[in-house]
DNA sequence: TCGGATTACGTGCACCGTAATGATC
DNA sequence: GATCATTACGGTGCACGTAATCCGA
């Protein structure tokens, strides 16, 4: 058995080609390095080296034994950061949410239940929500409707209904409510990272046209400093949301408004089950 | 970067369960190997064990881990056994010969010139012997004809005549030759290991008995001790080879007489060209 | 009381760095 | 003189063993 250490100063000795220069990679001294090449030799039993010249140059079986090296290296640090890996996905948990309101909202509540995990969350609908929860990928899902399959289990959590957020000189500002048909021809101001509602606009809006922005902070500026109407949802304007100069009227639309769910893979029911009981509690208290 | 030797402790671990037994298969202390694991857990930043009732257990990820560090230590293993084959290669001949007579004739040769190396040889002969020549499985061949190929390179070597040896009341042992038809109904001693003449005595003396003997000794005692024929060959009767109570005929055949070439893979004639011109001049020398 | 894990403590060796030497360009 | 490998020498960190302790069956 060879200790990595000396592997790792062979392969770096192939790769630079002169102990002075390998040493000094290596943050070694130069007669350290020389010396553990006389050791690996010796371990192995065998020549590694041709020494001429006060040269010191790899021969066929040093090559041969470099590139080993080099490849139990990269096993080595394999070894590692899968171990690594594997410890954090069991102190992890991943949700796939179809929108961004309803995640953020279930937020503290995670947090309740697991506060020793890492919690993250990735914007993610449809066909690869539902096999990433199946593959595990996902540990536990926000879907907008109450799909059938015997892998998931699924409850019920919230709804969420879509509001325009218009200036109050806009032409639709004295509306008691809108329809899809009313917005054509309109620029919206769009946030980019709002999940499904994003296919929601782009199907049911397609004479809309929609100035989309990446960034959350230029999206809020433009909100607050121009006449661009946008979207708003009653998750927010229920709170004691305000915003000076615009008024908020209401889609009146049945894809306007979805009910979401949450879901986990069926096996996982009983791990999340305190958790998918605080949910449905605070749900319903509100 | 783990090194091999705590890979290998934990491995131990894994495979015994317990540190007292682990520590005591891999002739360390019982301290030693608690420290060692703690010191893995401490250089992957991760919880390996549950520490329950001052029992030591593997979690989830130390089990994954263990798996891993066994893998790293074959692989290890693996890496040595490698280079050490790939070194000895490098320093030894492997000979294909299709008959040990002239094997053993060419083995002086051999020794002058590549008195370093490790001289190994094996009887093959056939399609065999003309793929091991290709592929580097042999380094040089004896071949027993002049194959025309382009990837190899062929010398005529040496000669050898088969003879039958019989005690002297036997009922052919006053004719000056015999042919394989002569042999009919006899029971021969055979040696085994005698490369390709074996298939010469199988293919053109069908109808005469061979005692096979695998042991060189026991062949040996039972030419000496008793009354049944055996084969020799001119190569050793040339000699002073003498055999108490028995007399040597020569076989009047063409298929008793072959001429051996030896042989080598083309890319390697400049390698081998001192030693190929060796076997020339003290065969014709003889 | 025994078997098994951990803690405490002292030790030796293996690996290291500095310095000097040898050798080639 | 510059660069590079090797040898010599002295230091030190680290993994080890022994001994003691703790804990549960």
């Amino acid at each position: 058995m060879i200790e990595i250490y000396l592997l790792e100063q062979l392969a770096a000795f192939a790769r630079y080609g002169t102990l002075s220069k390998a040493a000094e990679e290596l943050l070694i001294s130069q007669p350290a390095l020389s010396r553990s090449m006389k050791k690996i030799e010796e371990d192995l039993g065998v020549k590694l080296f041709i020494r001429e010249n006060k040269k010191l140059l790899l021969n066929e079986t040093g090559k041969l034994a470099a590139q080993l090296a080099q490849s139990q290296i990269d096993q080595n640090k394999e070894l590692v950061s899968r171990v690594i890996a594997f410890d954090r996905s069991l102190h992890s948990i991943h949700i796939g949410a179809c929108a961004p309101q309803p995640m953020a909202e279930l937020m503290p509540i995670l947090q309740d239940h697991f506060g020793d995990m890492t919690i993250s969350s990735e914007l993610v609908y449809g066909e690869k929500l539902i096999k990433g929860l199946k593959s595990g990928a996902y540990h536990l899902g926000i879907l907008r409707e109450a799909i059938d399959d015997k892998e998931l289990f699924i409850q019920r959590y919230m709804s969420e209904s879509l509001f325009i957020c218009v200036p109050e000189g806009h032409r639709l500002a004295k509306r008691e409510s809108v329809k899809f048909a009313d917005l054509s021809g309109e620029r919206f101001l769009l946030y980019q990272h709002i999940g499904f509602w994003k296919s929601v606009c782009e199907d049911y809006m397609q004479d809309t046209t929609f100035l989309i922005q990446p960034d959350r902070d230029t999206f809020a500026d433009l909100v607050a400093n121009t006449d661009y109407p946008a979207f708003a949802s009653d998750r927010i304007v229920s709170g004691d949301y305000r915003m000076e100069g615009r008024v908020l009227i209401p889609i009146d639309e049945e894809k306007a408004r979805y009910t979401f769910y949450i879901a986990c893979p069926i096996e996982d029911k009983r791990k999340y089950a305190a958790f998918f009981n605080s949910v449905r509690s605070e749900v319903i208290g509100r």
